[in-house]
DNA sequence: GTCTATATCTTGATAGAC
DNA sequence: GTCTATCAAGATATAGAC
């Protein structure tokens, strides 16, 4: 892990305090992500934080406590990116310094730059925090059935969230699909599989994924 | 597990044998796609065999070698049914009793119809086959090096089929793309990432899923 | 809050009888 | 080829000193 990657890292859980318990936070995330949740000790994590094996239950109840609190903010943080992307592109009017053609002949929220907003900030969040988001995705079935149930109502809000942006869309004549449901399920499907394939040396960079993202998505959807 | 699902994964399997070295091959498919590979135990796998927890060890060196052999066999599999699909579409010439219109008209190549093919067929193989799929793409790192960069040599061939296509189709001026890797990327994510979200009872079945994807990606890929 | 030491259990894999 | 029995290592979590 580069200095770079640790810093995005932390930067992500930098309201925890005590600070040993972000720092437990930050190595948990990171070896869950590299090794999965099941190949990961507590050893691991404790040696990382640089601290002794016990000191996890000290801020921890268990090594699931410490999953189910990364997929909890993880889940938030994307869910806010995707509505406060598709929020203030719908409303250019309250950046008053971005005096854009667009949002002076345009003041209605616009279906087609919502959605490229949306889809480019869920998409790089997850190439950005891909450590994060791997955990995310791919160790749901690690939680307690408890934990499990509190992280889907998320899960549900960011699938409402991109499909009512579909169906208005459709709506007002600028999306032309057949299957609102059916589109839903492939924009979220790309975005997320982010997370599996981004590898940070790679040829793209977060926002290169986004503006990629947000072209062939909008393609999709027959704008 | 339905019978059906039994049903399923037994038949990628039916060319192992003896008998007891395929059903600890299913039974291993089934937990490493249920719990993880990491979650899953010696003892899971051989009960889910009917056989002692030292049975496994008659057929297989290791757990990382059950492992191994589901990897190797679904990528095969996965890469087969992505070529197969393309080869048949593009020489309509060959199935004498579909004498469709195209076929008589376009003996040639169709980079489109080939493709729409090949994302239906992988795309409703990643459904269908959710349980090997879901190894092939999730534990690709609980693998040995060794192991690991003899699947790799499996998933560059899948990544190039599918951007060779693209780059025809661009060249044949069906498809209108400015980054074909881009859109390689793009389909494969897509297709790829069923194996996460599909589940046997929802919504769509996997033909259903092969259907919606092949249109959405030939819109991706500006037709 | 953090440590050292340890209880308790489960793991992957092997030995040797049949 | 399959079993029973078991080893050696490593796992999560706790106890109690400081």
């Amino acid at each position: 892990m580069t200095a770079h990657e640790f810093d995005l890292l932390d930067r992500t859980w930098s309201d925890i305090t005590p600070p040993a318990a972000r720092r437990m936070l930050v190595a948990a995330a990171a070896a869950f992500a590299g090794r999965g949740y099941h190949a990961t000790t507590t050893r691991d994590i404790a040696a990382q934080a640089g601290m002794s094996p016990a000191a996890v239950y000290i801020h921890y109840r268990s090594k699931e406590d410490l999953l189910f609190q990364i997929s909890r903010i993880g889940h938030t943080a994307s869910l806010d990116v995707l509505t406060s992307a598709a929020t203030s592109a719908a409303t250019p009017a309250t950046t008053p310094a971005a005096g854009s053609a667009a949002s002076l002949t345009s003041p209605e929220p616009d279906p087609a730059a919502r959605m490229a907003a949306a889809v480019s900030a869920f998409a790089s969040w997850h190439a950005e925090h891909h450590t994060t988001a791997r955990v995310v995705q791919y160790e749901l079935n690690a939680l307690t059935p408890e934990h499990f149930a509190e992280v889907v109502v998320l899960r549900r809000r960011i699938e409402d969230t991109v499909r009512r942006m579909i169906e208005d869309g459709v709506a007002a004549g600028v999306f032309h699909v057949l299957d609102a449901r059916g589109a839903t399920l492939a924009v979220l499907s790309l975005c997320i599989d982010v997370a599996r394939w981004y590898q940070p040396g790679g040829r793209r960079s977060p926002a290169d994924i986004g503006a990629l993202y947000a072209d062939l998505v909008l393609r999709m959807l027959g704008t």
